[in-house]
DNA sequence: ACGTAAAATGTTATATTATAACATTACAAT
DNA sequence: ATTGTAATGTTATAATATAACATTTTACGT
């Protein structure tokens, strides 16, 4: 029983290794121009790579701004869930974890008597860097 | 000096209007098909009331869905900040209101020496009444 | 009332994001 | 070896959103 990112075929090794090497979050045709060489010519090998990646916890789709992220949590467990800072100056992107924000939520949902399984969070501001200079 | 929503013009009145008697989120091409017949003929004239109606809070984005959904709250406070219990299984949408999650927000994003400015939560799971048939 | 600046409109074209459909290939599990 | 599942390759198209520009309406200070 291996990992599931040892698993990896051409296709997602290749537009996972592009998002772990990126500063920030990157959009599917970004992806796509920039992995030409590689092989892969079409939107549809893109997407299909990245929702399989999904799928199995690896990058993290930021739904405000339809860009991809590789997730840096080792056997993250936001397979589903996941909670972002996002830099209104800079673009840059910090994934939040820990269980207290599941926690969280399913008391905020529970108060609706709505039953919690999963959620997006999306916190936009001035990240610690831009927050010096503005 | 008066309230913003008494002077919504034609288009945004008819878009507003539209989504007020929606019982769900609505797509922006799904609102342009339902209101040709009130004179708007092209997405432009959609997404621009649109851009208006979220500026002053009284329509919100549903991000993960690319759909919008009126506010129900008498000055909502919510002009930026949004948070929704969606359901998996009905797509009805609750809008969760009330600053504690801004200050949680901003507690979480100060750990991380953040500065907090707004954000988009979405909470998926299931409603009150999809619960109870599942 | 008049002039004017800002906002909204109308229209055509196009950019951006994402999926459908279908034929083929790789590959792991019996 | 066989077979079922997943992944791939490819073309076409659907769905979502904005650019550019000419025109009209509106707000509002004088």
């Amino acid at each position: 029983m291996a990992l599931a990112s040892e698993n990896l075929t051409k296709n997602q090794k290749t537009v996972l290794d592009i998002l772990e090497n990126s500063s920030e979050p990157l959009k599917a045709y970004t992806i796509l121009f920039d992995i030409q060489k590689k092989g892969i010519k079409s939107p549809l090998q893109v997407y299909r790579a990245l929702d399989k990646l999904i799928e199995i916890g690896k990058v993290h789709k930021i739904e405000s701004r339809n860009s991809y992220v590789a997730c840096k949590h080792e056997g993250c467990n936001a397979k589903t869930s996941t909670s972002f800072l996002i830099c209104e100056n800079c673009d840059s992107v910090t994934e939040l974890t820990g269980n207290n924000l599941f926690s969280y939520f399913s008391k905020q949902a529970e108060k609706n008597n709505f039953n919690y399984k999963k959620h997006n969070l999306e916190i936009f501001g001035l990240c610690k860097n831009c927050k010096l200079k503005n």
